[in-house]
DNA sequence: GGTAATCAGGACCAACCCAGTACAGTTACC
DNA sequence: GGTAACTGTACTGGGTTGGTCCTGATTACC
């Protein structure tokens, strides 16, 4: 079905949710205003860090924190940082592992193309689009974890 | 990730092999001169069939033919054939079943844009196409690396 | 009319991958 | 030095996917 994994589904709501303030959050802070259980929190906001989209403090008042403005911040890297390089095959430049196939495959190098495409249309839209395009802002949203502050669209620029 | 099924791929293989030929074939036809399982291969085929991408002639000196040239068979297509209507996450337009955080879910409806580019890209490339850029017909099959550039596996990361 | 070849439509199973959890270790602030 | 927070790894349960098999329906050939 061609979909992404959950994990890159959380990655960009982390990611969003970071932006709505400017300071430092840890990620029980993040959990309980998302919605997403804490320990998975945890794991996107480390593995976002080691792929530079976010800048981790550590020790006490430590937290995460953007690396840089969601309007820098292409879906395409998301994806890479969470699910590694986007290959709809294992056929396609990049991808770890040939298929057994090639020896009769006629279509092999062949799927380049489609994910070059792919990759293009993923690369120009940044997480600050997505925001924008939704245009429907959360409403009041109730009850969940007493944590009101939401998105505003970051002044991205 | 973002990875489609190996199905898809095995479709898109067995395609190009259809219209290769342009008389009836049979799916251990198919599958003998792609390697490809023959049981796979016959259900590849019934999927596409469902889907009125090839045409199915029952009975005895019966099988299987194109419907349509290949060139007027977008990618996109095959992977709804195979895997369902493409869909990034659970929260597109088009998908079934919501995702259970929509109250908490700041993103939600945001990934439309992102699918929609998906499909727009995969919408505007056929079989045809894919055939082409791979500047040709597999020549003389077997996988020496000399006269195929393409699929060294840089395992980049 | 009988037989063989072929598609149609399921059910079924095993293997793999992912999401989520837990725990021990490391770093930095107070 | 104690505490709070990130870092890294290992484990497990569940779901999905790939692949196989079986039975029935349909058609061509003898």
């Amino acid at each position: 079905m061609l979909k992404l994994s959950r994990m890159t589904d959380y990655a960009v709501v982390v990611l969003a949710r970071l932006s709505a303030e400017d300071e430092v959050q840890t990620s029980p802070s993040v959990a309980s205003s998302t919605g997403i259980p804490e320990p998975t929190v945890a794991k996107v906001l480390k593995t976002l860090a080691a792929a530079g989209l976010v800048t981790s403090f550590r020790g006490a008042r430590g937290g995460y924190r953007l690396s840089r403005p969601l309007s820098a911040m292409p879906v395409a890297d998301v994806i890479t940082a969470i699910d590694g390089p986007i290959a709809l095959t294992a056929c396609v430049d990049g991808a770890t592992g040939g298929c057994e196939c090639q020896e009769l495959c006629c279509m092999r190098g062949r799927w380049n193309g489609v994910n070059e495409a792919i990759r293009r249309a993923l690369g120009a839209i940044t997480l600050a689009d997505m925001q924008k395009d939704g245009r429907l802002m959360p409403p009041p949203l109730h009850g969940a974890a007493g944590a009101t502050p939401q998105i505003h669209v970051p002044a991205a620029e």
